[in-house]
DNA sequence: ATAAATGCAAAAAATTTGCAGCCGT
DNA sequence: ACGGCTGCAAATTTTTTGCATTTAT
């Protein structure tokens, strides 16, 4: 759940991510709310084992086709780890940022305390000098490392 | 090969790979020359498939240990293109630089004109202040749009 | 000579697909 | 009731592993 409010109120939430589905036209199932619910509640974003293994009641093929349609409507953001799974995060309700990425165990974690997007104003730079592009919509910026765990 | 001088002399950059690979205490094998020297080929990543299809004489569990052996001494960059498969390219002889990927068609370009790297110089800043990690050493920055062609 | 690297084949892991039946609207 | 969604099982695809053989040093 989200921690956004010291009183967290459980309706509330549940009302949120209902809409979040019913805004885009979806199905409010269980197995969707299930999902989405477990990316809100946690901080980091998720690969598809650890929601594998925290919902293990919802099909296998079910969890990939939730997390494309989650990923289609742009409710969550696919991150591109580099290793085998992707990993995924909610978007809403967060600001834009960025992460850290563990490459011997995978741990991901956000990036804090930026004031601003250090990337964003070359956007436009970029969109102008490039020969073959003209629309940059998006970027996504990772820092590799070793966790503390890892780098003992 | 690296279009750096007009005149490419094949044998100084066979050479050239050679002592890539053996700064690295890497034995000097057929195999690694060709992916090597492949990646050295192109401008643009490439992806394990255009690895495997261009170079079907060298086993498959090869292909995948030369390049995870490449990448974990720094010669070659695992690149999070957000597609089903990473690509991969070869770092020496170029500088360090970002890319913008067409979602759509997955052609990959060279950010081009930056005079230097806008996020390195955070990276001490994000090693210090994370919680959880104690070394950053790479990070990868992509930008996500649609290219000219598939814009119209 | 010997330690490392390769190729092959088999195994494991990750993802996709087809389809019958269930469930939200 | 309809169409979208799900679960299951099977099929693909991608990556890893074990081991005998080859190869670079």
């Amino acid at each position: 759940m989200p921690r956004l409010s010291p009183n967290y109120d459980e309706d509330a939430d549940r009302d949120y991510v209902k809409d979040l589905l019913w805004s885009s036209g979806l199905k409010v199932t269980k197995p969707r709310l299930s999902v989405v619910k477990f990316l809100f509640s946690e901080k980091n974003p998720l690969s598809i084992v650890e929601i594998k293994n925290k919902l293990p009641k919802i099909g296998n093929a079910s969890i990939y086709r939730i997390l494309e349609v989650l990923v289609s409507n742009g409710h969550v953001n696919r991150i591109n780890t580099g290793r085998i799974h992707s990993s995924y995060e909610i978007l809403r309700g967060r600001k834009h940022h960025h992460h850290i990425i563990c490459t011997k165990c995978d741990e991901v974690e956000d990036v804090e305390g930026l004031e601003k997007c250090p990337v964003k104003n070359l956007t436009e730079y970029i969109e102008t000098s490039s020969k073959k592009f003209s629309i940059i919509y998006n970027h996504s910026l990772e820092f590799f490392g070793l966790c503390k765990k890892c780098s003992q």
